[in-house]
DNA sequence: CAATAAATAATTTGATCATATTCTGTGCAA
DNA sequence: TTGCACAGAATATGATCAAATTATTTATTG
């Protein structure tokens, strides 16, 4: 039999990672409905794979809380109701915080032009009215800090959150657009320009609050 | 084909979730060792499963971080260094009391009843000396009262970081053994008792604060 | 010749898939 | 309503291939 992906072996990552990954990314970015049926057949053609890397990756984003095993042991898109979203929104405040005070300790002049230019495509993105970029790039805006802040255990932990309320995002931006969407990441920046790790610490609390009452308001 | 597992579909698991718990309450309570290998086979062996359901559990417990994933492909039990348990600790101080709190706001006498019950026979496992069930009560004792709280997400936030410290914690009882454990669940409870949500909060974060300072101390 | 290094073979382990089996819910008939 | 059959989906196994580790052998050098 021929061997049909071309392997390397050089940055090869195995199946169930990359099903992983965009599995993640379609719930992250809002290609799913809370409460939305998966199957694992679906899955694996809409994703060109096998069942069992499917099922892998389908265990792992259960593990994370973003989908839900049920009794009938189906799969769905895990639903946040409001209750839940106080808790990820207590979270919230008490992990990024932290990381955000931990990461200006350490951070370079140049992490903070990356950041800046993060955060400009990001105001084009809401601009343009272009709800998806929005979505990726915010997340990126705040995964990039955690990064930085060198703690992976907290930073899984609060990486982990925003699975919670990915797909409940997509539903923020498809009712109220994008245009009123406001974020505290001109601040921040600013606290970490000033070398100010208790600035940035407020100013994404800030920030952290502002999103949480955003999709409050888009559950509600 | 014969039907080897004799299952009346009632509450019947499926194997995948069966190795789960099984494999989580081996690392849990201290069967293996922080850094060990695990390989899939070796556990199918030991379990008595498929690859598919065993692969499954690990990508469950890779994702909780009680497992980590390497560069090779190949699994181990994940190592905590002391800045990941400062982090660990941080989270628990965040969380635990939050839980507590909660849960002693609608906490039944039945509850309670139960609770004193776990923790008499926990008192009498350190006196035996009997660290693995010392360490299954203990955890029992904790995971109760997160289970009381209603809060899911938190409750699985708190659990999870049971999972990190779980093989390490083996090593703290090998060493010090399990006279010189102590608690703060009398505490506890007689804030319980007293309908105290405050105090009761107060009495767990001592308590983490124990214990992570024990754990501390046994990695150092 | 001994000792180290390089190459190669053997074994273990992981990844993936195809297939068979089991389970769940639904519709139909009694 | 109850029982039964059927379709769709999940479960689980074993086979097969690829990658990596270990063991063994061979080669080289001081």
């Amino acid at each position: 039999m021929m061997n049909l992906d071309t392997n390397l072996s050089a940055g090869a990552l195995p199946v169930h990672e990359i099903v992983y990954q965009d599995l993640r990314a379609l719930i992250l970015f809002g290609e799913f409905i809370p409460g939305e049926a998966v199957t694992i057949q679906g899955l694996a053609t809409r994703l060109s794979a096998g069942l069992t890397p499917v099922r892998e990756a389908i265990r792992r984003l259960t593990a994370e809380g973003a989908l839900s095993f049920n009794d009938n042991r189906r799969v769905c898109v895990a639903t946040l109701s409001l209750k839940d979203l106080e808790d990820v929104s207590f979270a919230r405040q008490l992990l990024e915080p932290k990381l955000i005070f931990m990461a200006a300790q350490r951070i370079t002049d140049q992490d903070i032009a990356a950041l800046i230019t993060l955060d400009s495509a990001l105001d084009q993105a809401i601009f343009r009215g272009d709800a998806p970029m929005y979505l990726r790039l915010n997340y990126q805006f705040h995964h990039q800090l955690y990064q930085l802040a060198r703690a992976p255990i907290l930073s899984a932990l609060t990486d982990g959150l925003w699975l919670r309320f990915g797909p409940s995002l997509r539903i923020v931006c498809g009712r109220l657009g994008t245009l009123h969407l406001v974020d505290q990441h001109k601040e921040t920046l600013l606290a970490l320009k000033a070398g100010d790790p208790q600035a940035a610490s407020d100013a994404i609390l800030q920030d952290v609050l502002q999103g949480m009452e955003q999709i409050r308001l888009g559950i509600a």
